[in-house]
DNA sequence: GCGTGCCCCGCTTTTTTTGGGGAGTAGAAA
DNA sequence: TTTCTACTCCCCAAAAAAAGCGGGGCACGC
């Protein structure tokens, strides 16, 4: 686990892929050279889809899908909202689901120690690249001593790769808004009535109804309030 | 600009700063030492506001406020969309406006070569790393080549250090909201009304009116709407 | 035992938003 | 030149949401 990387051919390799399946099987040379028990990378969305690649045991990614735990995994929570590597120690595991949930991983097979860097991509994208491994405190310490930086670095680049292969698959219709319009919906984002944001932008409520409405009819939203999610969510506009 | 970098040495001097002016140093030490002409960090939000470190001259930095440029910029835009840093060669220069802007840059002293690269953080942050210089398409490629990884990493804790600046000085008050909340507040993101989110978790619509207001009051927002923003930008949903 | 937070339900009134129309300008792209 | 997109304005009726009031029960920690 201490082993130095060429990193310069483990991100030659990560960019020389051209489907899934060899990055499945990039993910899976890379686990054996970072000599950790799995690796997983994953992206997460709020309607439970899960997406990726993981080396943990199918038994327990399928019990991870069906309990919906994503929505309590501290992992997943405690990421969502920092920028730099976690190390799953440092996260909340007070609390009952929290522990219901520990315990039910760790007899699915998954490791004690884990080490997890957010990714974030355009249109809100949002993944996770994980080592998980089992062994004490501090052998786990010195592997994130000696890898930490790397493992950023290589967690950018699979998440490029993953990104190319997943806008291929499903290339998303992402017509972009035009500036009044995102103007429109960064205002009413932050709080506006249909009147202030008017008035902000100087136009006339009816005007405005007209930006909304084709906003909303490019995101293929159902109201104004889906077309604020959909916009944030795609990275479209800024709060 | 083709001098081998002690990144040990120059992560450790990021990481051990604790104020923005100091990191403005550090920025400096860094420009310097990579030898180009500027190096810039800045967050852009929907609210016009840029904030960060930059070393180009202030009349450049004003002259795009003033001109509210980073609507046009096709740095921003490009960048905006994409995972992987960016050669500004690379971009989007036809068309008027970015013609205009660019003769606008370069007659105030920004170099025409760039690279800047995308940070996303936590709560839908954006920021740019750039350096950029005045050299030929050859130079400008081997420093490149050189460097590139090297500056994601740097990219990554320059990022870091300015959110943790960020966060301190605006402690966000996140009350977290109730699982019932969570589950009022996502279904109205993916776009549902109020009588079909009522009707998908099986209460009536005046219990979810009171779910909703709470939520809305917890994180202190105008509106529905609003508070939808506000809990996906803080990532208290996921959509 | 008491407060606090979560969960559930009811009514009314006012305000806002939404859904459909239609029309004309300017500027850029083809 | 024509065509297209973005931008601006207008009307109306119906639906939805907001905002105000009220009620009760359960579980947890101090």
């Amino acid at each position: 686990m201490g082993t130095k990387l060429d990193m310069g051919q483990i991100l030659e390799d990560l960019e020389s892929t051209s489907t899934l399946d060899e990055l499945s099987a990039v993910a899976v040379r890379l686990r054996d050279r970072l000599q950790v028990e799995h690796l997983i990378y994953h992206w997460v969305d709020g309607a439970n889809n899960q997406y990726g690649y993981t080396t943990y045991p199918d038994a327990w990614a399928e019990r991870y899908q069906e309990k919906s735990y994503h929505r309590i995994d501290p992992v997943i929570l405690g990421c969502f909202q920092r920028f730099h590597p976690v190390d799953w120690k440092t996260l909340d595991w007070s609390g009952k689901v929290a522990k219901g949930f520990l315990q039910d991983a760790l007899s699915h097979g998954v490791g004690n120690q884990g080490y997890s860097i957010p990714i974030r991509g355009p249109n809100g994208q949002f993944a996770l690249f994980t080592v998980n491994h089992s062994c004490d405190d501090e052998t786990w310490k010195r592997f994130i001593d000696t890898h930490g930086r790397e493992l950023i670095l290589i967690a950018h680049y699979f998440n490029r790769k993953a990104l190319e292969f997943e806008s291929n698959r499903r290339p998303d219709a992402t017509r972009s808004l035009s500036p009044r319009e995102v103007d429109a919906m960064t205002l009413l984002a932050l709080g506006y009535s249909r009147a202030q944001v008017a008035h902000s932008l100087t136009i006339s409520e009816h005007t405005l109804r007209v930006y909304i409405e084709s906003a909303r009819s490019k995101l293929g939203a159902q109201n104004t309030t889906h077309a604020i999610a959909t916009a944030l969510s795609r990275g479209l506009i800024v709060v």
